[in-house]
Formats: structure tokens, C-alpha cells, sequence
DNA sequence: GTCACGATTTCCT
DNA sequence: GGAAATCGTGACA
């Protein structure tokens, strides 16, 4: 298989639509040890100033956030406790939205993929965003490259997937935003990641 | 400079 | 099911 990336077009549309056409697409990395592709299986919205839930709520920019204030199809790389979550930057540059890469199934390099995670299951490589980032080796290194370009980049994937909407998960204190249906995920997929 | 905390994962009971 | 791990970020002085 050959994979070539996506046009930076893609990245111009509406956030909740980004997220739901993400669903399907390949993410390649080209690591410096091998090529490793795969299947985004679960995304979620982040919808900016008026998202209680969203890094970028109320508008706040600061050092972090500067990143969603800039070009849909940015990467927007973030720290949570020892793990790293990859975000694609959606929105006009007067929106800070942003779109959460949440789980994917592996399709090329499980080898390399394998050595990043450990003694984990397959089953459980990929199945959670910091997990994800964990088995393709994407660090904070990649805040601010672009999703369209290499070595770390999404491909055309699968169409016409069936898509299951839910809340998303892992947010607290966020009032009526924890209800929102923004999290997206290929239906039945048995690698989706758990609700708590 | 200090301090509290989080869009999570993993290990232990 | 609960708690620790562990550090960048943001608020405040």
C-alpha cells in the first residue's frame, strides 16, 4: 500500500464534520525505525469558547492554546500526566477549535507499534488517545507541524463508514458540556475506547 | 517562583 | 474499583 496525504483542504470544514470525516482516514507516521499506519476509529470535538469543556473555553489563549487560533489541519499536541495526546486544529482562525484523535486500529507496522507499547495486549494498543500517541511514538516535538505533511500525516482512508455519535468522556466540572454528542466512532468497532 | 490540577493510563487490592 | 504516576500549564504573588 501506498500512502500519499490528504489535501489541506480537508481541513476546511466545520468542526464536527472534521471529526466525523476523520473517522476512517488513516494516520501514517514514517518513524525514523519504520512506517506505521493507522485507522482512526474514534474522534471528538473540541468546539472552542463556547465549550466549557475545551482547552480553549471563553477564548482563553495562552502559550498552550495558541496553536488552535492558527490553521485548520495544524497539529495541537498536549500533555496529560505522563502521556501525549494528538489533536488536529479545525476551524477558522477566529474559532480555536480543535478535534481529539481518540483511538485507531493498527494496519502497517504492529512490530514497531508492539515495541513502543510493551507487554499490552494488541487488543489495547490503540484503543485510547494517549495510548495511541504512546504506539506511534508522536511527541510534543510534532505541536504546531501540519496533518497534511510528512513524516506525520492523514491519508484518504475508508468511505461511507458507519458512524455511532456519542458524549464524550474523561471530562469533569464541565457543566452541560459533558452531555454534548461530539465524540464519533466507527459503529461495533471493537477497539473504540471504554466510557468510564 | 510557587502551587494546584488535568481532554489519561496502569498497577494494585 | 481506587489510587498513583509525574509534568506542562496557568493563575497568582
Amino acid at each position: 500500500m501506498n500512502f500519499q496525504p490528504i489535501s489541506p483542504d480537508f481541513f476546511q470544514q466545520p468542526t464536527i464534520e472534521l471529526a466525523r470525516n476523520l473517522v476512517g482516514q488513516y494516520l501514517v507516521h514514517q518513524h525514523a525505525e519504520g512506517l506505521m499506519v493507522v485507522k482512526i476509529i474514534e474522534t471528538e470535538a473540541y468546539m472552542g469558547p463556547e465549550d466549557r469543556a475545551a482547552h480553549s473555553y471563553g477564548n482563553r489563549r495562552t502559550k498552550r492554546t495558541e496553536i488552535m487560533f492558527g490553521e485548520a489541519g495544524l497539529v495541537y499536541t498536549y500533555q496529560m500526566h505522563t502521556h501525549t495526546l494528538m489533536n488536529v486544529v479545525s476551524g477558522p482562525p477566529d474559532k480555536p477549535q480543535a478535534v481529539l484523535l481518540r483511538a485507531g486500529e493498527p494496519i502497517i507496522g504492529q512490530e514497531l507499534m508492539g515495541k513502543f507499547r510493551g507487554t499490552t495486549p494488541m487488543k489495547n494498543w490503540t484503543n485510547g488517545p494517549g495510548k495511541l500517541a504512546k504506539a506511534l511514538d508522536v511527541r510534543m516535538s510534532y505541536y504546531g507541524h501540519h496533518w497534511s505533511k510528512e513524516p506525520l500525516f492523514i491519508a484518504p482512508g475508508q468511505r461511507d463508514i458507519e458512524i455511532e455519535i456519542g458524549p464524550r468522556v474523561g471530562i469533569q466540572n464541565t457543566g452541560e458540556a459533558v452531555h454534548y454528542p461530539y465524540r464519533f466512532s466507527e459503529k461495533g468497532h471493537p477497539m473504540v475506547s471504554k466510557y468510564r
